[in-house]
DNA sequence: CAACAAATGAAGCCAAGGCTACATTTCTGT
DNA sequence: ACAGAAATGTAGCCTTGGCTTCATTTGTTG
């Protein structure tokens, strides 16, 4: 029931399976990888609306460190994949989908920033690391962070 | 000294030095991504030729649970940035800054996983998260991480 | 030792996410 | 109101990192 084959010494089994698990891992980071970006953009297309009732393109480029039609193709994903709306020379918006999306983001964010000061991180890097690692981050260890914080309280 | 033009209110000239620094965090998350890759090849070549003496292509696809040939493309890109060295039909060998990365890596992701799991994330989520996480450690986290370990046992 | 299986290589496709260069639209100030 | 500046759009190029498909080499085994 472990293996494939009866016939095959138990270490091969062993081996097959955590080869297996670890593709299994490097695949779960590939796929977060990949919605990385769209995070980056709905979190900060709320705070823009939030903090200037509009979110513009030219503003969007500037502060994610890239040139505007770069943060016009990465828009064009967000309406692609129904996250965000927008109309030509208009700023963006975002869908009630993109902005659940923002707020879960930005939950998480401040939970990653919050738990790496915790354990002693300065807050500048725990800032620059967040940015990074906050995209992999899965529910399980979210949940463990809040606790972990709950109780250091 | 703190902004562009003197005439300008202080509000505007903090919040273009805000957005400069949140230029700056992505910037140095999406470099950090790049590298991710490197990474996560030289540090399972080093698994894998510790732990069967040879690294193949096809073990190392299997392992990332990519195809061979994408596995190829990614080992041609390390023999291109001298981490590794290989002849045609024959396995991976790492160079000497090949190793070095590996051996950073290595320990960075153990202590990732550790500290994961010394605030109270289940084993599994802890191995399955730091996968990601560990590229987007900076030595600074890295170094808290460890202090905080050591103060906790 | 010949034939088949397994491993590797090579070519070429695709989407994503960067960029530059140039066209168009909107906004602003005189 | 109109000219110039700023913002936005569009087109096209590059690299990465996936993939499939097919050719070639290696290894195994009857």
């Amino acid at each position: 029931m472990a293996g494939k084959h009866s016939g095959k010494p138990p270490e091969e089994d062993r081996a097959e399976l955590v080869e297996a698990e670890a593709a299994d891992r490097f695949n779960q980071a590939r796929s977060a990888r990949a919605s990385a970006l769209l995070e980056d953009y709905t979190e900060l297309i709320a705070d823009l609306l939030q903090e200037h009732g509009e979110a513009r393109i030219t503003d969007i480029a500037r502060c994610l460190g890239v040139t505007h039609p770069t943060a016009t193709k990465a828009v064009a994903r967000l309406k692609r994949e129904g996250l965000a709306v927008s109309r030509p020379y208009r700023g963006v918006f975002l869908t009630e989908e993109g902005a659940e999306m923002a707020d879960r983001v930005r939950a998480r964010h401040r939970l990653v920033v919050e738990l790496l000061i915790a354990v002693g991180v300065p807050e500048e890097a725990a800032e620059m690391d967040a940015e990074g690692i906050e995209h992999y981050v899965s529910e399980t260890t979210l949940a463990a962070f809040e606790r972990y914080l709950k109780d250091k309280r």
